[in-house]
DNA sequence: ATGAATGCCTA
DNA sequence: GTAGGCATTCATT
């Protein structure tokens, strides 16, 4: 193997580290950790990566270096830094140390020096130097090169013999006159003033070093002058400034020439001390650490055979300390714990009661919105639901959809558990039943705790533990009532329309078949196809093309319709079967299946699905109950309140447009809300240079199209397709709206640049989008992340409104009768409440909704519904 | 049984 | 153009 010798300039890592990573890091006791947890994290990277046989790290010594001697103002210009940084690097050295790697520091002398004198001392081996800056470069020949960073921390760049010149248009050996020259300002050095970059590296292209042109200027001045490559006044300054310019190339040369006490072999890279380091990084919080070095696995393995689940005696509320991880079984008569670095196991839940309802002792588990549930069905409450690893995932690491307990586990330490095991090759049984269970859950509890920790030490060095503490994690109990709440069905008219709709389609089916002679299983796009476009050869110009042939959409059929009026009566038949169709199937005749003894039906509200924040729904989805269509609205009625309650609904006005106005500053949206103007016929006077009053139907159309289509990044394609203008007139008509809102479009090429250069767009509270693609060479690909990042801190902010509104308002309601919230659909919140307390809670809830963020510009606004079942819903 | 493809419902 | 859930058909384990 050829050998490596990796050098490190530990000083200038620690500083970028401190300022690359927020200063919330720490670790329990309050130590700031972040110069320790970069540092060590691009060591262990860099070892990964480069694989080098020696390692050394260098440190300063800074009180009064040599340097100083010869000029009392080198470095005199730096801050000193915080107490934070200084106290990081004892830890640091530890570190080092564990990992068996030699410090070099020498009193006096800056790590550049030790560096320097050991690149020259040891020779006969490649060698790498990782630093922060570029004073190295000088060092760099043959046999040497420098690592250093861009991007904070996140990107790396090597600089060798190869690429110097091209990279910095200047040689090795002469950086150190570069720096003579033109000074840096960062380290103090004087250089020769009135003589930058552009000048300095054209003189030494042209004399090489400082030596020669001083030569130059001393023998040969007069012809220089008359040459007039440089201009008087330079040549005037560099004759004045010779003392300067030496006194600054000496600064700047790295001492190559302190004794080096040790041989190559010395800094020969050996094992590490797991066991030490294993102990720091705990010390420290570092479990991603812990992970990275595969210390877990060992350590998981070890417990493995030492221990087992200990059945557990009545134990002590007072022996939990403040954390209690648990797992149910899904019976719910036993529960697993993590308690005192063992796992116990009892088969009594409700010997627990105490522990739950106790609210000094911190909950943590996975799914712990279904345990709530489950408790509260054998009359337990619990306080203080501190940690749920399904929802920190999600707020880590939603793009890459991993949701199950046994994945999550997977991802985070390469190890697929038992459960997984077993489901995926189905076969074979390890255990019985019991035992079996015993085992899965034994193995998940362990890794609960370990996840737990990894997460949040994660969560606040993203900076995100307050979405997850004040957000996601108190909306858990909020979604858990509202699903055990559910909503009244009213079966009769259920049966009723089920007969209706049978009868209805029926008859649409036989007048279909009338008309094409044929019968043909009318949900069949392929058989439509076969029928339209081969039998009865309809023109298939203008329908979308799809991977099987042309698209039978009702979108395409109703371009049919405009230039067939021939097969009319066929095409509207189709049309109206599939609506009818539709309902029936998808509401109509699921639905009494999930109706449940209570006669309501309780809805599933998903925490950890989008990518924006949004909730979603499903078994079923009660987000998309139709509305539109006078017959999907009728469909609404299956929806009823209870005896002597009405439905109440709140919905946020406009609530993404107003989000949208105020993370832009865009002046005549702000301006528009404020009037309380309808924003899209406000947009359209704007496009139209017209007043008010005299806007058209269509023009508040097209303008609404517009407004919405901004949000998504529509083109003009979509857009003249929704309106029916002509390409071009549709791209002059978001050109003039782009200029009418400036800042809007300016918002949104900030959005996407920040896109581009973080490959993530985070909202208002921090929540994050990853865009994997956004640099995809691909432009259908890459636009598309495009649109997503633009749209998502927008989505992502209402979707995090509402979500405080829901838990400020569960706070309110949760020891109230009379009241109780049912469903979210996005931007609406609904409500049961008994008629006669309508007038005391309706404007209490408007408040806490109105009031749930506050911003700058424009302020949030609601409207209110009330019925008595959801079809026939009246402004209140 | 399972998954891709198509289509349709919502904010 | 964004964000979802779900039903049906049809070809494939």
């Amino acid at each position: 193997m050829k050998e490596k010798f990796l050098i490190i300039d530990s000083n200038a890592l620690i500083h970028r580290a401190f300022h690359a990573l927020p200063d919330t890091m720490q670790n329990s006791e309050g130590l700031q950790t972040n110069s320790i947890y970069g540092f060590t994290n691009i060591l262990i990277k860099i070892i990964e990566k480069l694989k080098p046989t020696h390692v050394v790290a260098c440190f300063d010594i800074k009180k009064k270096t040599f340097r100083n001697d010869l000029y009392k103002e080198y470095k005199a210009n730096r801050k000193k830094q915080p107490q934070e940084l200084y106290d990081q690097i004892p830890y640091i050295k530890k570190i080092l140390s564990a990992f068996n790697i030699k410090i070099l520091e020498e009193e006096g002398y800056e790590a550049d020096d030790l560096i320097g004198s050991v690149v020259y001392k040891i020779k006969n081996i490649d060698k790498i130097i990782l630093t922060g800056d570029k004073d190295s470069f000088q060092l760099i020949d043959n046999e040497t090169s420098v690592l250093t960073f861009k991007k904070g921390i996140s990107e790396t760049f090597t600089y060798d013999i190869s690429n110097i010149k091209n990279e910095t248009e200047l040689n090795p050996e002469q950086i150190i006159n570069y720096k003579a020259l033109r000074g840096d300002a960062s380290d103090n050095i004087p250089g020769i003033s009135g003589i930058g970059e552009i000048t300095s590296i054209k003189l030494l292209k042209e004399f090489n070093n400082l030596e020669n042109l001083y030569k130059n200027i001393e023998n040969n001045y007069e012809d220089l002058k008359k040459e007039k490559l440089f201009s008087e006044r330079i040549l005037q300054k560099i004759k004045d400034e010779k003392e300067k310019a030496f006194l600054s190339k000496k600064l700047a040369t790295i001492k190559c020439d302190l004794k080096i006490n040790y041989k190559k072999e010395d800094f020969k890279l050996i094992e590490r001390n797991n066991k030490e380091l294993k102990k720091l990084f705990e010390y420290l919080n570092f479990f991603s650490l812990v992970k990275k070095l595969n210390l877990e696995k060992e350590k998981y393995e070890n417990k493995q055979k030492e221990e087992n689940i200990i059945f557990d005696k009545d134990i002590n509320i007072k022996n939990i300390k403040d954390e209690f991880i648990f797992l149910l079984d899904e019976n719910l008569k036993g529960i697993i714990y993590y308690f005192e670095n063992n796992i116990h196991y009892s088969d009594n839940v409700k010997k627990y009661k105490k522990i739950f309802e106790d609210k000094n002792i911190k909950k943590i588990s996975y799914n712990l919105k279904d345990i709530i549930k489950k408790l509260k069905n054998i009359n337990i409450e619990i306080n203080n639901i501190y940690f749920d690893i399904k929802i920190s995932n999600y707020i880590l690491f939603s793009g890459e959809n991993i949701n199950t307990l046994e994945d999550i586990i997977e991802k985070n330490f390469n190890y697929k558990t038992k459960r997984k095991q077993k489901n995926e090759n189905k076969t074979q049984t390890l255990f019985d039943d019991i035992k079996e269970e015993m085992e899965f859950k034994k193995e998940e509890i362990y890794f609960i705790k370990e996840i737990y920790e990894l997460h949040r030490t994660e969560l606040i060095k993203r900076n995100q533990i307050k979405l997850f503490e004040n957000i996601e994690m108190k909306l858990i109990e909020v979604l858990s009532n509202m699903e055990l709440n559910g909503i009244l069905i009213d079966k009769n008219f259920l049966e009723k329309i089920q007969k209706e709709y049978t009868i209805k389609i029926d008859k649409l089916k036989k007048e279909t078949f009338n008309i094409s002679g044929y019968e043909l299983n009318l949900n069949s796009p392929k058989q439509i196809q076969e029928l339209l476009f081969e039998k009865l050869k309809i023109n298939k110009k203008g329908i979308k093309k799809i991977k099987t042939g042309y698209s039978t959409s009702t979108d395409d059929l109703k371009k049919i319709l405009i230039n067939n009026p021939k097969n009319k009566e066929l095409i509207e038949l189709l049309i109206n079967f599939r609506e009818a169709d539709k309902l029936k199937n998808t509401y109509i005749d699921n639905l009494p299946n999930l109706i449940k003894n209570d006669g309501k039906i309780h809805c599933n509200f998903n925490q950890s699905i989008t990518a924006t924040g949004r909730l979603s729904s499903s078994d079923p989805n009660m987000q998309n109950i139709p509305k539109r269509t006078e017959d999907g609205n009728n469909i609404r009625k299956i929806f009823i309140a209870e005896k002597n309650k009405v439905l109440v609904s709140i919905d946020y006005s406009q609530i993404e447009l107003r989000i949208a106005a105020n993370l832009a500053k865009e002046e005549k949206m702000i301006d528009s809300f404020n009037k309380n103007l309808d924003i899209h016929t406000a947009t359209a006077a704007f496009l139209n240079n017209k007043n008010i009053e005299d806007v058209t139907k269509t023009e508040r159309r097209d303008a609404k199209s517009i407004n919405f289509g901004v949000l998504y990044g529509m083109g003009p394609r979509k857009f003249s397709r929704e309106t029916g203008k002509t390409q071009e007139e549709g791209k002059k008509y978001i050109e003039k709206y782009f200029e009418v809102n400036n800042n809007i479009k300016k918002y949104i090429e900030d959005t996407k640049k920040f896109a581009h250069k973080n490959k993530f767009v985070e909202n208002i509270f921090k929540r994050r989008r990853y865009l994997k693609n956004i640099n995809s060479k691909n432009p259908m690909i890459s636009s598309r992340d495009e649109r997503m990042a633009v749209n998502m801190p927008i989505q992502g902010t209402a979707a995090d409104i509402i979500k405080i509104a829901m838990i400020d308002i569960y706070e309110y309601i949760k020891e109230k009768e009379d009241i109780k919230m049912l469903l979210q659909i996005h931007d609406e919140l609904l409500f049961e409440i008994e008629k006669n307390k309508i007038e005391k809670y309706i404007p209490i809830l408007i408040n806490k909704m109105e009031q749930a963020h506050k911003f700058e510009n424009v302020q949030l606004k609601v409207e209110v519904k009330i019925g008595e079942d959801l079809c026939n819903m009246n402004k209140y």
